[in-house]
DNA sequence: AATTTGTTGTTGCAAATTGCAAGAACAAAT
DNA sequence: ATTTGTTCTTGCAATTTGCAACAACAAATT
């Protein structure tokens, strides 16, 4: 890790994951069962290549991902959360609902409206099924 | 505002406040009580003067926060939160219970050990009381 | 065997942002 | 008249970002 700003906890967290980008890998792989470079990549928001390598492997360098070989195709790789990176979910089921309360043209899918009518079970249910993933 | 990347709520959030400066001063108003750009130059973190002003700004633009002459020294202004802004408490809480999980070197405090115990209540409780002062 | 495709990067460079230091504008206090 | 407090600006170097092109390498295809 780079040197941190202070000893605040959230101070600590925003030197880790507080920018434009490493957020939006996170919700690729926790909500959109992305795994891989190429699959980040094609995301709506067009991450540069460089970004992205830069931004994976500070997540992987603090544990937050964990990058392995594919089992399906052995030159791929595949991304997936630690419990660390498993519980950043709330924060991002925070910020989803916050940014679907204030734009209007943020308009809520299935899960939006799910958090907007039982955020903790949303985080639950989803912090539950992804435990069965974790790296 | 910005041009914003996508549609998706978390993309449009993270537009506004993704990045290292913006929550720290969500953070120093909403629970260290800082309602002046002194003040908020005074924080450990030691913020820019020329960032400080062009978050504000960006704040105060997006509604988050207001800016007002202070009652107590008309050569002074005051900044508080809107609702929009304190309706960012459940995402600075996650965010803090997260930094202070996963970094020895941030001890937790008498809120940190509030959050630890029972986090609802703690954003309850919390957003019961700023709510009384939103502007 | 040679070529193509897919995947994960790297590199170079311009643009934008950040960090740091100094100081300016202006009102209140002394 | 001077000092102090507060907010904000400016200049400049360092860093980060964004964009485009390309490189490395393995798997699949011909």
């Amino acid at each position: 890790m780079d040197k941190k700003r202070s000893d605040c906890p959230i101070s600590c967290s925003l030197d880790v994951f507080g920018d434009k980008w490493s957020l939006l890998i996170i919700r690729d792989i926790m909500l959109r069962s992305k795994v891989s470079y190429s699959e980040f990549l094609t995301s709506e928001e067009r991450i540069a290549s460089n970004i992205l390598v830069n931004r994976l492997g500070v997540l992987e360098a603090e544990n937050i991902v964990v990058k392995e070989i594919s089992p399906a195709n052995k030159s791929k790789f595949v991304y997936s959360l630690t419990q660390k990176g498993v519980d950043l979910l709330p924060i991002v089921i925070e910020i989803m609902d916050w940014g679907a309360k204030y734009n209007a043209n943020c308009p809520r899918k299935e899960l939006g409206k799910k958090i907007k009518k039982d955020k903790t079970a949303v985080i639950k249910d989803l912090s539950q099924l992804l435990k069965t993933k974790v790296r």
